[in-house]
DNA sequence: ATTTATGCAAACGATTTGCAATAGG
DNA sequence: CCTATTGCAAATCGTTTGCATAAAT
């Protein structure tokens, strides 16, 4: 038998906050953006609600960047961007490749990432 | 004036073993591999040099498995799979796709990895 | 000789984990 | 109550780094 899951105010939280980022955020990230509202948040809470959600599907690790694991709570298509200055990870609006994301995945394949690498306009 | 290089027995190990790997090998791999050889190759060694050749463009690191970085020494554009049960890091013969990886990146855009995840033949 | 490359071990930093306390159902 | 969830701190583990020595030029 699995593990019965429990509705907890912080894991609510952090799912709230990872949707609602657009910046595909570390854990470190997400733990300082929740630690206003929840002094007594615990980065270890937030490191094992996103491993939680890795395995349910709810959340993607997009990239490492800096040692860092970033996240994406959007599971739709898209494509991402990189950038090497500044460690910037970006959602990228699709023209051309569009179909590719859509295709058909063969047989064993499950998933697959499209990822852009170079300096972001921030960065010039 | 930038550091001058010098050619070491090491590094020209380390490099041919890596272009010589199909399987996108680890740091720890790659020593592995060289253990035999170089008795007294130390891992810190590997790790500096694999440094050196993503400064250069020699190399890539493609994935990070179970945590650790996977590098490639072929930088011709090709896609990979990730199997997520064994993390085996195969190249992939693109058909369809083909013509995204060969396409004129727009302006700030220096590179991209095209990556799919699934299982395996090997893992069923 | 001069300076880069290496071995070794310690340092680092992100993530994981064990355990006692807390809180959801 | 029962047990999933959390805080806390220690443990893990891949990678980096400092320093004295070896090797390349």
């Amino acid at each position: 038998m699995e593990a019965q899951r429990r509705v907890s105010r912080k894991r609510e939280a952090i799912r709230a906050e990872l949707l609602r980022s657009m910046d595909h955020p570390s854990a470190e990230t997400l733990y300082a953006r929740l630690l206003p509202e929840f002094p007594d948040l615990s980065l270890g809470t937030v490191y094992r609600n996103l491993a939680l959600f890795r395995q349910e599907g709810e959340a993607v690790c997009v990239a490492t960047v800096a040692g860092q694991e970033r996240f994406d709570g959007r599971t739709d298509p898209h494509a991402h961007f990189i950038c090497q200055r500044c460690g910037r990870v970006e959602d990228v609006a699709l023209t051309v490749p569009d179909k590719l994301l859509r295709l058909e995945l063969p047989g064993r394949i499950s998933g697959c990432t499209l990822t852009f690498y170079g300096v972001c306009d921030h960065c010039l």
